[in-house]
DNA sequence: GTCTACATTGCACATATTGCAACGCTAGCG
DNA sequence: CGCTAGCGTTGCAATATGTGCAATGTAGAC
């Protein structure tokens, strides 16, 4: 398509996981070094990578400047981060923000937790999240308007990625039905089979649901059960941020209307 | 140098400021469309850019994930985020870390005010940071090994950005006297007359600054006086960083002995 | 000192990139 | 309804651009 420009991406791509010398990105390339010298030259005026004291390219601050300002952009991010910090510290578990970004549903924000499953999560911020295997997907996909859930799923193969995953259209709907039931959703292992989670939705002033808040646990530190638990404070915690949106939660309707399918918060 | 790098370092520069247009991008490079498009095709097919609904290219997912994988790395974004935004709370100024990166300062995170000042604050996480005009420029400067402050200064021409810039050696290095004598540092309006900071040093478990923290205001907002009466609450946050990272302060010599030059944390 | 390993520069070549022109599509409008 | 204007897209030929080579420079090991 682009010859050269792969080639940069490719090399930004090796620069971010490791310093790399010249010899080694004319390698990784199979190109003579003084292409890869020239391509490297290139970016480093950018500041897209930058060369350290030893002469190895790493990634430079133009790049994260840049990522920053797209995520910046992002009130929620700016709004959620204290409430998802907070939820970290009180329930001990993993907490991600992800948010649904054209045909995609992109974590903007994760908190690690401190114990050691941390390392084993493969989530990161700015990687899509599987829309039907995991619980913030279910949520969003879950309150979208149907005209835009149908648009999404269109262009989804479905892969049965565990025993728990919902693989097909017609279990799918049924999950989603039961979310919008109960107001959130789970994660029983649907993606990988020891990863739990539990989620919320997040509203913006008209309403609408458009990110989703959620904690995780392996199955070795909490079961789903445990993770469970912690519900009422995730709830919390999304409506929090719903307010700081700019979302007024509409008037509870008196106790006795269950046949409204939907969740009493819509 | 590499033209077509050059071209796709722009577009993707442009499209993290506002959509772009096919057209639009094809004009502000100054070429055919369709080079734009084979350009912007490229960078879509590694997410660097994104098409919207609309057809406009945004800057895509890709990059973000990038960013993080590097910033990510940096176990010291991970544990000082709580405490700043705890810090940014109580406070209510703006709160910047910043890290000694290569050659150069870097700001890793940044918590805004609420307040309207925010909007006017050049910072940017991954911009870099002048080193001898900024609270936390100096501070990391101050504590540094003599032989590398050497090294980052030789590099450096002095620019009189207001009044009170310390603009040549040997001021310089009376300030950085003081700031070991205090633990801290303070920016009086020396690259923005009307910026005001005050900064303190975040030690790794080897006892050397990497790092320091800094709150901001601009003077409308909080005077250099009012700023610094956040200096505990500043102090306890940098400390806490520290031990986080697994500095364990040495043991505070009895009072009596205030010949030592050096921060008595050192 | 010599050797090796690596980065860098100048230059001739050819290939990847470019601009052009033609096409398809949609939306607006007479 | 059909015409036009604006935009994105594709195929192709020309050449500017990026490439590999060979020579040079530099730093460190022995």
């Amino acid at each position: 398509m682009a010859q050269s420009i792969r080639r940069a991406i490719d090399l930004i791509r090796r620069s971010a996981e490791h310093p790399l010398s010249l010899t080694e990105a004319a390698d990784v390339l199979g190109v003579h070094k003084s292409t890869a010298l020239r391509i490297l030259q290139t970016l480093e005026s950018a500041r897209f990578v930058r060369r350290t004291g030893a002469g190895t390219y790493v990634l430079g601050s133009g790049l994260i400047e840049l990522s920053e300002l797209a995520l910046g952009s992002m009130d929620l991010r700016q709004f959620a981060a204290a409430h998802l910090r907070a939820l970290q510290r009180e329930t001990s578990h993993t907490v991600h923000l992800a948010q649904l970004t054209g045909d995609e549903i992109i974590y903007i924000d994760k908190v690690d937790s401190p114990a050691f499953d941390a390392v084993k999560l493969p989530s990161r911020v700015g990687r899509a999240v599987s829309i039907y295997a995991s619980a913030v997907g279910k949520t969003i996909l879950a309150y979208l308007p149907s005209e835009e859930r149908d648009r999404l799923l269109s262009h989804v193969v479905f892969d049965r990625f565990t025993g728990t995953t919902f693989a097909d259209h017609e279990s799918l709907e049924a999950e989603l039905v039961r979310i919008r039931e109960n107001g959130w959703a789970t994660d029983n292992g649907e993606h990988d089979a020891y990863v739990m989670c539990v989620a919320a939705p997040i509203r913006d002033s008209r309403g609408q649901v458009i990110a989703a808040v959620s904690i995780t646990a392996i199955e070795v530190i909490a079961n789903l059960d445990q993770l469970r638990s912690n519900l009422p404070r995730l709830l919390e915690t999304a409506n929090q941020i719903s307010r700081e949106l700019g979302h007024t939660p509409p008037p509870v309707p008196s106790p006795a209307t269950p046949e409204d399918g939907r969740s009493i918060d819509e």
